[in-house]
DNA sequence: TTGTACGCGTTATCAG
DNA sequence: CTGATAACGCGTACAA
């Protein structure tokens, strides 16, 4: 069953062996004549380039790195991972590229070291959850092209990320033009780079709105639905009457905290969340958040990390990926903000 | 930044390319003396084989497959798959492999034939949620080494899984243990190994109690939430007093439907479910269910690749890994079914 | 438009 | 124990 080689092609053919080559590469110095004929043998043979000669000839690969450090903690309990993955695996197979994956993280041996070197991978999608991964340092020195997924300040590095910025101050705007005048926020852990965006929009929607930025009604979680049980606790001291949490699995934890301080949502206290996970409908009520696509996250960092292979010099690039506000019952409506009063 | 090959090793080491190739492969045919000094080099230069080069001499890679057809569907809801994944990622790096993710599904042009065809992946790890998933056959006929995750009644093929029939009954058996006697079931969809097992289980602890398996007690799903809950409702007509849901997700479903008619869990109705999913302690009550752990499943799969991969001639592998019953209150206790009467 | 010849980095074979 | 040397399959100047 050995797969038949491009020697064999050719003899079958009565060709040479680099008409074949060209053939299979899309040569255009090849006549329709003789392309025809040798595609035909092509597909009657199913002959399929090796890899590794491919490798070793064109000194790179077309095999893509995704390495997610700390996958250990992440991946278990969240569908994003996942969703990246098959959206880097959809791009790849478009153009012909496959997607090895290499979780980081400790016990991990070739992270780093195999990956980087020239004759492996291509490049590398990094996706780690926050800016100083242990990691990322290691891998930018190797001049591997490297696309992060969620933005950098370093201004060298190539990047996707979904405008975080802009979606929170979306849905805070959006819990303002309900009436809601006190409104918290229970943001992500100051390090990782999407939570800081997520309070920055937060803080823009309020300043925008003519009012001030209360230092109270900010409380700093972790994305975990028990830091938002924890956030919601701490905040409901200060009486918002509106409370955006920078995930989810927080605002699945502050509801839980409202309930059990006896409140209502949305009629006490709206909500709104960020992700849009499979959950969010399924909660009572179903939440108000703002959804993201990883999958189109995935493929763009994948079209942009073949763009860089292709032309390694080109300064970096950058791609902000649009979201969508889904406005579901946890934020109540103008209606029901106007029975409230 | 290109990586140092192995001609630069020998000339810096003042041996022949040859010797620096046995070193690097550990061949016991060299000098303890000339190993150490070529290994002194070839740290110091940290040098890594290239692994095109290395795959065009074997006539192999260190590279295998994970195959997962259909994940456009699976992959989203569930946390199963990040973790075979993450096993398998463990195990290969360990062992000095790669993965290469796989994803199959409509739409995708590579997976098959590139992949089968010798030169790519030294042998691959197929997770189909179905036996009969049309990607099989072909990836079976290329003769390209393969374990299946989930078993086969195909006896030619390696397969790892976990004890489904045998925790279905352990389960079952705890309902009935607790007194319960119309113990009824939500099962997975027929066409499913696992679900076929675990209703198999669930018969065998019905029968080893000398009781009669009742139709009327058993409701076909197919793993959704939403199938628990229509599942639930057929059942509830036939007056269960316990249901054992072949996973959580429709157990979630179920307890729902539970609430919904009126009736409590566990005191009405005892609830068991299966996998231990991050949302099994969060269900008020907590769910007793059976946890498995993906990450060994596919720690084990790629272990049995590797080997299978060693060599090929040996008869299929299989092994089947332990699972755990998770008592929580969704099943209630003796007391509580005491109490009950 | 097509063919020839060489090199990519490694392993394996065969002398020494 | 060590060193030449020939593959492995493919891409690509260079020549025809």
């Amino acid at each position: 069953m050995a797969s038949s080689t491009l020697e064999q092609i050719a003899e079958l053919s009565g060709v040479s062996r680099s008409t074949v080559s060209r053939v299979i590469n899309n040569d255009p110095r090849v006549s329709a004549a003789t392309r025809e004929h040798v595609l035909e043998i092509v597909r009657r043979e199913r002959y399929r380039p090796n890899l590794s000669a491919r490798g070793l000839a064109l000194g790179r690969t077309n095999v893509v790195a995704a390495v997610i450090p700390g996958a250990v903690d992440n991946i278990l309990t969240d569908p994003y991972f996942p969703r990246l993955l098959h959206g880097m695996a959809m791009a790849a197979d478009e153009r012909d590229h496959f997607v090895m994956l290499s979780l980081g993280g400790p016990g991990f041996r070739h992270t780093v070291d195999e990956i980087a070197r020239q004759g492996v991978v291509a490049g590398i999608v990094f996706s780690a959850g926050q800016v100083d991964d242990p990691l990322f340092e290691p891998l930018f020195a190797s001049q591997t092209p490297m696309v992060s997924v969620g933005r950098s300040d370093d201004d060298r590095v190539s990047y996707v990320d979904v405008d975080n910025r802009g979606s929170a101050q979306q849905v805070a705007s959006h819990l303002l033009r309900l009436g809601n005048r006190r409104v918290a926020t229970i943001a992500g852990p100051s390090f990782a780079p999407a939570a800081v965006d997520r309070l920055a929009g937060y803080r823009a929607a309020i300043e925008a709105f003519g009012l001030r930025v209360d230092q109270d009604l900010i409380y700093e979680g972790d994305f975990s639905e028990s830091s938002g049980r924890a956030g919601i606790k701490s905040l409901l001291e200060h009486r918002p009457d509106a409370v955006f949490a920078a995930s989810d699995r927080m605002a699945a934890g502050a509801l839980n905290g409202i309930r059990a301080a006896g409140l209502r949502v949305p009629e006490d206290i709206a909500l709104a969340g960020f992700d849009d996970m499979p959950f969010a409908t399924e909660l009572e009520p179903p939440l108000t958040t703002v959804r993201q696509r990883p999958e189109k996250l995935g493929a763009a960092a994948l079209s942009l990390l073949l763009d860089l292979i292709a032309e390694p010099a080109s300064p970096p690039k950058r791609m902000i990926l649009p979201t969508e506000l889904i406005v579901r019952a946890s934020c109540g409506s103008l209606q029901d903000q106007r029975e409230r009063r």
